[in-house]
DNA sequence: GGGTGAGTTTTGATCGATCCAATCAACGAG
DNA sequence: CTCGTTGATTGGATCGATCAAAACTCACCC
């Protein structure tokens, strides 16, 4: 079927391993077992069945296999719906990540709505594992709270989430990047430059990621024995939001260290409107490393999270997760990347 | 299985259309008929096995059906690997609103890794169709000379691509945005606010996409009487490209309609290089609608895409033509909006 | 020379839904 | 009272792969 070639091509529709059987002079288990446990056969016979498999340019039908093993080598993926056209290019470049190498390894990303808290929550995940047989799931975007970690784990239904399951029990296997280091790192880099008021930006308490955030600002803080009283203020993630929280504190502070990249934006909007320049009079450094960030000007230094090791990461899992569902939890932490750019390469006279 | 009530769930794993069947006191056939084609049903039969089937909360089985009948109610959507890191926000916001509607119409989008344009391109396509029975194919990001359409068509593959296709016959369903549309918009909207001097910042020409955005430039000008001589350049999608490309024209316009929003970045810095201020001095106004034009400082004019309503024409074009695949391709010309900011909200003096 | 057994290959049943053709019931016309 | 017709329902056969278990082929040993 694949070139059709109006000489030789088979006449009916597919090759099936019937059709491969029938060429190699073997039975149709045989050529089964040449592919997936080719172990079993006599070389000769392997080479004899592979030969027809390229031959004919057979494919193994998907449907078929699925019905009897009840897997299907699809991974669903839910994407939840943006609030407002709002995008997340975080998770997107994630999606790509996960596509890839989830392709690579033989299974392909099958995409669902997933509505993000409602009630009916579960069925949609119920119906994508019962009616195309689902592998496996990963999850983004988990948060406080968030009942399908739980769900999936108590049916023994492999799964990852990109990000750390911050309830209570932690249950299941999950990648995440770590926040707190990139904070941290981006405080060193700031000393090293010779700042020492320091101030975070982050969002209002209790959502796991900013915390974390945040609480890597803390930490480098008092290693390097600065203090951060008054230094920390919180807004929702909204330019125009940030912009009037930051105000109070950028009195005091010569640089700032932002929990994403729109609230480093917040910052550069206050800053003008108070007549000062970021990277000049103070220093930002965000998170995330938005595509807007390189374009700016200036630049913004960002923490930029290892999208494409995330994907590996989870597809590994998933894959050993697969094989083995009562295996223990896994965990994995990847470090993040401090983009230095403009927005904080200024070194502060000594 | 969705309630896990240790009551009275069925022991067995799965609820066939056997069991089903047996529990409304009807044979199989009868409650796929019923899923399939209600109107064969007597109204009471129907009644019953509806019941029967809320009950015990079937769920087809989609492999069976698919080994059956040859469809999958899966679209399969070729995800091409970021050149280098570079992300492209708009195909991720299409690919969401493309799942989206295809989920409300009972369809799942299933990514595949798809090479830009190698030897085997086709064979990724070929593999999705055989080993998954894929119903349909979703393209986006078609080029000149781009083979799939022509590949998919002469199949008889029921396709859509997001963006016509520039190639000289043009062969099968597209949906596309009016791009010349909006370059005019942002013409006219300069031309209101004052301006006279209108520069032009595009790609280089031969890139469907790119000259259609150049073109609605051309033709707006052309309507006001406006002169186009040496008011256009040509920059690669790179913020330093374009901001090389842009000087010399800096000196003669008042205000420039750039093909990209990366374009108008670029912009923004060569102004600011020549110590001018864009919106101030110059007016700018992007395309795309990036998620960084409203947050810039000043936040960019642009023009949006209206990638919701492409994933719902694309979904709705997929469905008829899966109904009917020998029909006459259909093509749909949406319209973009021009979203006015602080780059271009200056009018000039009389 | 038949039994033993490891290594290969084959046979038959099965997954769950849909196709096609056949059956059954009801009813009015001849 | 039988026949034909329409409408509703049912009975296998089938899609293409995998599973479980049987069967065959040798070489080897007592």
């Amino acid at each position: 079927m694949a070139r059709t070639t109006p000489t030789g091509g088979p006449k009916k529709g597919s090759v099936t391993l019937a059709l491969v059987a029938q060429r190699a002079g073997v039975s149709v288990q045989t050529v089964s077992n040449a592919l997936n446990s080719p172990g079993l056969l006599a070389p000769r016979t392997l080479k004899r069945v592979q030969e027809a498999i390229s031959e004919l340019d057979y494919r193994p039908h998907q449907a078929a296999r699925s019905l009897r093993t009840r897997s299907s080598r699809l991974i669903g993926y839910g994407i939840q719906p943006q609030p407002n056209g709002l995008s997340t290019p975080v998770l997107d470049d994630f999606l790509h990540a996960l596509s890839d190498s989830a392709d690579k390894a033989g299974y392909r990303v099958l995409l669902f709505a997933a509505p993000v808290g409602a009630d009916d929550e579960a069925d949609r995940y119920d119906e994508l594992l019962r009616e195309h047989s689902v592998d496996a799931f990963v999850l983004s975007g988990t948060y406080r709270g968030d009942r399908r970690p739980g769900w999936l784990h108590k049916r023994g239904i492999p799964f990852v989430a990109f990000g750390r399951s911050w309830s209570a029990r932690d249950t299941g296997d999950w990648v995440d990047v770590d926040g707190a280091h990139g904070t941290a790192a981006a405080v060193d880099h700031l000393v090293a430059a010779g700042h020492r008021q320091i101030a975070f930006l982050g969002w209002p308490r209790g959502s796991g990621v900013g915390d974390d955030r945040a609480q890597g600002w803390r930490e480098a803080m008092r290693r390097h024995e600065l203090p951060v009283r008054d230094l920390r203020v919180s807004s929702l993630n909204d330019v125009d939001a940030a912009r009037d929280a930051v105000g109070r504190i950028l009195a005091k502070a010569t640089a700032v260290v932002a929990a994403s990249d729109t609230l480093a934006l917040g910052c550069y909007r206050a800053l003008r409107d108070s007549g000062r320049s970021p990277g000049q009079d103070v220093a930002v450094v965000g998170f995330d490393d938005s595509p807007a960030a390189g374009l700016l000007s200036p630049s913004l230094s960002s923490v930029r999270q290892p999208l494409e090791e995330v994907g590996r990461a989870c597809t590994r899992q998933l894959m050993s997760r697969i094989n083995d569902p009562q295996a223990d939890p896994e965990h994995v932490l990847l470090t993040p990347e401090l983009i230095v750019r403009e927005s904080s390469a200024a070194v502060l006279p000594h």
